[in-house]
DNA sequence: TGAAATTAGTTCGTGTTAGTACTAAAATAG
DNA sequence: CTATTTTAGTACTAACACGAACTAATTTCA
C-alpha cells in the first residue's frame, strides 16, 4: 500500500504538541538556567523545598526523573552543596534527601521568581482557556495511554 | 513575599502539558524502537524519505534537531548504511544528505508502520476534538513566544 | 578587489535520559 | 527461621540535547 494513502489528519496536532511544549521548555528553562540551574535540578529544588526528608524514589516519582538520571542530579546538586543525604534510619537501603541551608536559599530565590514568570506569560489566557486546555490535554493524553493499538 | 501566596492554577495545565507530551514519547518511542531506531534517528529518516537530497540546515530545521546533534545522528545513520552525504557542488560548506537504497526501504517499512500505529490512538479522537486540541494548543503555544513578560 | 562579517558544519563540555546489570537490604513465603 | 523475591539506589552504556568555540567557505561591502 502507498503510505501516501494513509490518512494523517492527526499530523497536525503532534506537531502543534511537540512544538507547544518545546516552546514552554524553552521558554521556563532559559529564565532558570539566568538562575544558574537546569530544568531537572530546578524541579528537583522546587520538589525537595518546604518539605520533610524524602526518599530517592519519591523525589523521582514526584519530579518524574528516573532513579538512574536522579543519581547523577543529586550528586551534582550535593557538589553544589544544595542538598544533602542521609540515611533512613527506618530502612538503610534508602536515603533521606533534604535541602541545605544553602539550597533552602536557592529555593526561596528562584521558586517564587519562576512562578512569577510563568504567571506573567498565562496571563494572557483566561480561566475558561485553561481549564479548556486541562481537558482537552488529558483526553489526548488518554489515547495514549490506553492499549487501544491492540 | 511568601511563595505561597502566589497564584498559581496555571500549574495544572503545565503539568497536564508536560506528562501529555511524555506520555505521547513514550507511546511513540516504543514503536519506533521495537523498529530498531530512536525517535530522533525515525524523525531524520522519516524526513529524507521521497525527498531530493537536503542539507544539514534544512533537515536540522524540518527536525528541530539542532546542528551540533545532527552530526552525530547522522554520523551513527551512516555507518548503519541509512544516509550517504555528497559535497553540494553549489556551496563547498555544505552537504547534501539522501537515504541510501537501504534507507530507502527502511523508510518504507517503517514510517507507515507508524503512521498507522498512531492512528490507530487517534481513532479514538473525534474530528472536532482534534481540532479544538490544535487550537487550545497554538493558542498555548503563543503566549510562551510573545515576549510577554517584560 | 580585498577585508570583514556571515554561514555550514564539526568539535567539545556538561547535563539529561532510558535501559540494563548489579549490590545490599528488606519483605515474604514456606 | 531461612530461602526466595522484591525493592532502593548505584554503575555503566549509548544516544541525545544545547551552547560555545572553531574551521573553512562564501557573501557583503567599502
Amino acid at each position: 500500500m502507498n503510505p501516501l494513502t494513509y490518512n494523517v489528519h492527526f499530523l497536525p496536532v503532534l506537531k502543534e504538541l511537540v512544538t507547544t511544549y518545546q516552546t514552554f521548555e524553552q521558554y521556563s528553562a532559559g529564565h532558570v538556567k539566568s538562575m544558574g540551574l537546569t530544568m531537572t535540578q530546578f524541579d528537583v529544588i522546587a520538589t525537595l523545598g518546604n518539605q520533610p526528608p524524602m526518599a530517592c524514589k519519591e523525589l523521582g516519582n514526584k519530579t518524574l526523573v528516573s532513579k538512574g538520571t536522579l543519581t547523577g542530579v543529586l550528586e551534582r546538586l550535593e557538589e553544589k552543596g544544595f542538598v544533602s543525604r542521609e540515611s533512613n534510619p527506618e530502612d538503610a537501603r534508602s536515603q533521606l534527601i533534604s535541602l541545605t541551608k544553602s539550597g533552602q536559599k536557592l529555593f526561596e530565590r528562584v521558586f517564587p521568581a519562576h512562578m512569577e514568570f510563568l504567571g506573567k506569560a498565562f496571563a494572557k489566557l483566561s480561566a475558561t482557556e485553561i481549564a479548556e486546555l486541562r481537558g482537552s490535554l488529558a483526553a489526548l493524553k488518554a489515547i495514549f495511554k490506553l492499549k487501544s493499538h491492540e
